[in-house]
DNA sequence: ATTGTCTGCCC
DNA sequence: ATTCTGC
DNA sequence: GCAGAATGGGCAGACAAT
């Protein structure tokens, strides 16, 4: 069992909450920074890590292991439970509001059940509940969670109820995240911005940040790269020629293959190697086998950055769905390494015996991680890269990428420093030209959100043998405000009947639709999706009898696997 | 023992 | 992952 | 140009329902 919060007088939840709405009601950057500063002075030390935290809208930090383990659908039976509505009801308010927090919301101030004995909910309290929560698993733990979040609500006015909901599914839309927050933060216990940043980078926790801010800079300071301490990952730009990546980046350039596969920051002491992904999750024991072949050829203690991949015995590259087969893996560990073995592309070191590395240029990190990586064919590689400021050369080395199976190519600035979390102008990707289908709308799903009352997500068919519409995925990505209107209004009429969120459409209008990828799935009824797709028009030239053909998805399938 | 639904996290 | 939008 | 929000396919695991 957790210890209550060590705190004599807890916040009132009700005050952090009224915060949250004021939150929501502005859109000016400044003035959300200001309102966060304003929790955070009112906040008592104790308790800041919990506010931040939750301002973020979770109740642990991302490299927590603790999760909440509810999401939308259980809360919603809770909040049935609670109201004496039916989840049917609920439902129905959800799809009015397009918004979790304000289903329940209404939810509480239509309940059929009078409530005695209400209390005031302190901060403590919902957090202690929250973390109780979180405890619970095995046979019944749904029902033991449901109990303790129908007494949180129960005391919650409806206020406090959207909040809590919001929390819950960790959808908090406020419009404050990381960045605000640590505006907020340097704004209250007069930090330089940088220095509050460069904390969150190296520890990924918000809360603790704020504590250390709270006591001084000089703690503040004390967060700084630490072995198997996982840092953000520094993030990629994207480009669409060789020739604006030069631009970017200046030349002469790296330019580096981009795998299909994880990305991995890996932490080595002596023989001590833990693995962490891409948001920070440790899957050392999924991936033990890369864990061995690190510790016998890396050199010194370390943190370098890998992009890992599948590997076929013939020495090719595998689809990105294989090797996903490996990151959730809990059991029959040794099985699937034997099955789906992995290559590790090491591109980066970001400390290196007791020196961070990360504000060392580009190419000088380079030269150090060649000199402490022995290469193991098929197993543990450095990355393939040239330096060149010729874009033929560079286009060449591209091509050649994607003809082995790769994603595209990495364009890096020699001079560059790690910059962690930040997408700026040091790293760029470049993938490869997108194909497109035109496909069907035969169903759509009404949003939430910035979408609430528009279709929001949109299904979609290719024609079979018989001509007839089949699903082959979905696209709600690409579209501006402007096309969602113009959307939602053609297809209205063309809704033959609903069920909850989904809209059943007759097979009428054709949209063009880019992808990335063609892949087998195991899920639609053409028995092929798309991966990352998005909308690029509406054609309106089109009827669904001209519409792209299953034959012809096959065929592309069948072309992209050569 | 099997199946279906939900959740969280890879891309 | 991709994309759009407001600041 | 950043920060935030809204949305994609698919996988394993955890539970609940059958």
């Amino acid at each position: 069992m957790q210890e209550p919060s060590p705190v004599v007088v807890s916040m009132e939840f009700s005050e952090i909450c009224e915060h949250f709405e004021q939150l929501e009601q502005t859109s000016s950057r400044l003035e959300k920074t200001g309102i966060v500063t304003s929790l955070l002075t009112r906040a008592h030390r104790d308790e800041i890590p919990i506010v931040v935290q939750l301002i973020l809208g979770s109740v642990f930090p991302t490299w927590s292991t603790e999760k909440v383990g509810v999401g939308e659908k259980l809360l919603i039976k809770v909040v049935a439970d609670v109201t004496g509505l039916t989840e049917g009801t609920i439902l129905g308010y959800l799809k009015d509001t397009g918004d979790v927090g304000r289903a329940v919301e209404q939810a509480m101030e239509n309940k059929k059940q009078v409530m005695f004995l209400t209390e005031d909910l302190s901060l403590s309290r919902v957090y202690d509940d929250l973390t109780k929560i979180s405890q619970y698993e095995g046979k019944r733990s749904q029902d033991k969670k449901l109990k303790i979040l129908a007494g949180l609500l129960t005391n919650a006015s409806p206020l406090e109820a959207r909040y809590l909901s919001r929390i819950v599914v960790e959808k908090m839309r406020t419009g404050v995240a990381e960045g605000t927050v640590r505006d907020g933060i340097a704004r209250a216990f007069g930090m330089p911005s940088d220095v509050v940043e460069k904390a969150f980078m190296v520890s990924n926790d918000m809360g603790l940040v704020a504590k250390k801010a709270c006591e001084g800079e000089e703690a503040l300071s004390t967060l700084s790269l630490m072995l198997f301490r996982p840092i953000k990952m520094m993030a990629a730009q994207k480009v669409s020629t060789v020739e604006e990546g030069f631009e970017i980046v200046g030349t002469p350039c790296a330019v580096e293959y981009k795998y299909d596969g994880f990305r991995m920051q890996i932490h080595k002491e002596g023989s001590k190697v833990r693995i962490f992904t891409r948001r920070l999750e440790d899957v050392t024991r999924q991936f033990r086998d890369v864990v061995g072949v690190v510790r016998e050829n890396i050199g010194g203690d370390c943190i370098i950055e890998a992009e890992t991949i599948g590997i076929a015995e013939d020495g090719r590259w595998l689809p990105f769905q294989q090797i996903s087969r490996r990151i959730k893996r809990k059991y029959d560990i040794d099985e699937i390494i034997d099955k789906i073995p992995v290559m590790t592309n090491v591109f980066d070191v970001l400390y290196l015996n007791g020196e961070s590395m990360i504000d060392e240029p580009f190419k000088s990190r380079r030269q150090k991680l060649e000199k402490i990586v022995t290469s193991v064919p098929r197993k543990l590689v450095l990355s393939e890269m040239v330096i060149t400021d010729d874009a033929e050369e560079a286009r060449t080395f591209f091509s050649e990428s994607l003809s082995l199976g790769n994603e595209g190519v990495m364009l890096k600035n020699l001079s560059s420093p790690y910059t962690p979390g930040l997408r700026v102008g040091h790293m760029l990707k470049l993938k490869s030209v997108l194909e497109s289908l035109d496909c069907i709308v035969i169903g759509a799903e009404w949003g939430t959100g910035r979408r609430a009352h528009y279709l929001g997500s949109f299904h979609l068919a290719v024609l079979d043998e018989n001509n007839m519409p089949v699903m082959i995925g979905k696209v709600a990505t690409g579209i501006t405000d402007e096309m969602l209107e113009t959307l939602t209004e053609r297809l209205r009429p063309l809704i033959e009947y609903e069920e909850g969120k989904m809209a059943h459409i007759k097979a009428d209008l054709v949209v063009e639709v880019a992808y990335e990828e063609i892949q087998k799935s195991p899920h639609y009824e053409s028995g092929f999706a798309l991966r990352f797709p998005r909308l690029i028009r509406m054609r309106e030239d089109k009827g669904p009898e001209d519409a792209d053909t299953i034959e012809r998805v096959y065929d592309i399938y069948e072309s992209d696997m050569l």
